[in-house]
DNA sequence: CTCCTTTGTTGACTCTATCAACAATATAGT
DNA sequence: ACTATATTGTTGATAGAGTCAACAAAGGAG
């Protein structure tokens, strides 16, 4: 039913087909004389961070006793050597020998040799998918912090995607046309032809890495004007401030350059970006219904004036 | 070193991430008294699909000896019950008694607690994003046959991103700048704003869903003369025919909407996409060196003639 | 009718996972 | 200094997983 609903029966279906193929129930690994607990053991102390017994528990989710007793399997096998902990007398210093080194090693391989078959028998096509898809999955669990968005400059697609973004938002929840992805396309063409750095300039929002979120300071027929331009943050990544963020640096850069006035156009159907331009020091000017993007909407033009202290961030 | 290297570290990195925080090697499921190994299979039973041990072994990977003894358990407290198969004395028609199927939609809850819980510990942003992956991964999984492209119509947000990908390749793989990212984007404008169903047209090839290419055809000055602009295909999409497809799909519409010529723009660089247009019937007709887009580049016209045979793909 | 395959069971054994008990050491509070 | 408490590591006991081998019952192909 819901979207929750949804998202955990996806993970479900992931982690069953996952499972399968992966084969990571699998306790003893293919060709290997290593159990899946012991080869994640090694694992740790090969990279000899984790380095007592207490310490391979608690990083690994074993019981001590389990733990206990492999160390002392693979100190007979002579694989790892201990030595007592400076200022402990009952800790444990763990280590690899040379032997067990060669041993890791040689699981690596293993590993690695199965994964790559598993790789090798996708389309290359889709095996690039996995790939990146594993990455995304990786980094989301990763990071420990909470994702701080950031702005950054243009880059080579941006124009694009923030064509394709704006486009497929606009269409989902208003019903608007590619008369509107025509539009955009067409602003930001002019937008990267004109473009002078003294007069224009524009941000992406990012989150992880991904874009979320656009704004564009663009020049007018007025030399003191300046225009603000194709705001939007992704549904997803609303409620963090990122239009505020992005409406306050356009603000400031516009200011800086020596603009006087900050004009920008909108419609009233978007009553998200409304508070976000009032909260920065627009004021509504104009109101005007119009026909387009297939739609009767209301055209509403706003205005910032950059002399006083609006938009300096004292509303917050 | 290399990509696949590379690929295959991304895909162990994110194992090992995964397996901690899934816990698919924890064989007890937190709070069930069942282990990994029986909850999947009174998964299979659930579904009804797999109805007898043999099945059981042979859709699980584990062992007859376990599913024989996991089942005698199971019998022993009530959850399963067994009939004779019709036509084969040996095999046994495995059913959930009521009991059973409590017990196994007590799991489900507890399951989707479990994953619901791991879901709601990650800010909104990245559990969608780690939902979206574990859809990606399993439908890379999931489908047997190999990725078939086919060719789409536009929808929302396909200007943009043609935009996008184009942009991107071309400033990775020659440097071009944004100069060029600003012509696709006029380019695709005026397209959509001039559009005529009876003159042009578009389309998306995908793989997989997902876009790997396009083509356009395009009104020029002159009635009888159609042009063909923006075709690309994704570099780990080429070698499966798709941009022979896309210019063959061109040419034949362009062709059924009356055109007597087709023209094209392409530089030098481009040399995989000189190849497509000869052998789809194009010939060079013009070169002129011209310095866009940051390079100094040779920019060519093709042309092909649809009142001959060209196109028509007896070239192939 | 014989040979071979499939299906299911049982025995024997190793290892994993877990709980409980326990000893050695360190630390904090009084 | 002394005591309570936590941490670290070990050992015993036990259920189940996983594996290999042997084997019996049934069916099918020639």
């Amino acid at each position: 039913m819901g979207d929750r609903e949804r998202d955990i029966e996806a993970i479900r279906a992931f982690n069953r087909i996952y499972t399968e193929r992966l084969g990571l129930l699998r306790p003893k690994l293919d060709r290997s004389p290593f159990s899946l607990s012991e080869a994640r053991l090694l694992y740790e102390l090969a990279q000899g961070d984790t380095v007592t017994a207490a310490e391979l528990s608690r990083t690994l989710g074993l019981d001590p006793a389990q733990i206990s007793r492999t160390l002392k399997r693979f100190a007979g096998q002579g694989l790892i050597e201990t030595t007592p902990h400076p200022g402990h007398g009952k800790r444990r210093v763990l280590s690899l020998t040379q032997q067990g080194q060669a041993a890791f090693a040689a699981l690596e391989r293993n590993t690695r040799a199965t994964i790559g078959g598993l790789v090798d028998s996708l389309p290359a096509f889709r095996a690039r998918r996995l790939v990146a898809a594993a990455e995304a999955i990786a980094s989301a669990f990763e990071a420990s912090l909470p994702p701080v968005p950031h702005l950054r400059s243009l880059r080579p697609g941006d124009l694009g995607l923030v064509t394709a973004r704006q486009a497929i938002l606009y269409a989902r929840d208003y019903g608007w046309n590619a008369e509107y992805e025509a539009l955009v396309a067409r602003i930001l063409a002019d937008f990267q032809e004109s473009f002078c750095a003294e007069r224009d300039a524009a941000w992406i929002a990012e989150l992880d890495g991904e874009m979320v979120g656009s704004i564009f300071l663009v020049h007018g027929g007025t030399a003191d004007v300046g225009k603000l331009r194709l705001l939007y943050v992704e549904p997803h990544a609303r409620g963090l401030g990122i239009g505020k963020l992005l409406v306050a640096t356009c603000i400031a850069h516009a200011r800086a350059l020596g603009y006087a006035r900050l004009d920008l156009w909108t419609n009233s159907v978007l009553v998200a970006a409304r508070g976000i331009y009032e909260r920065a020091g627009f004021r509504l000017v104009g109101e005007e219904p119009h026909h387009s993007f297939g739609q009767d909407l209301v055209g509403q033009i706003w205005s910032c004036d950059l002399r006083t202290g609006a938009g300096r961030g004292e509303q917050v």
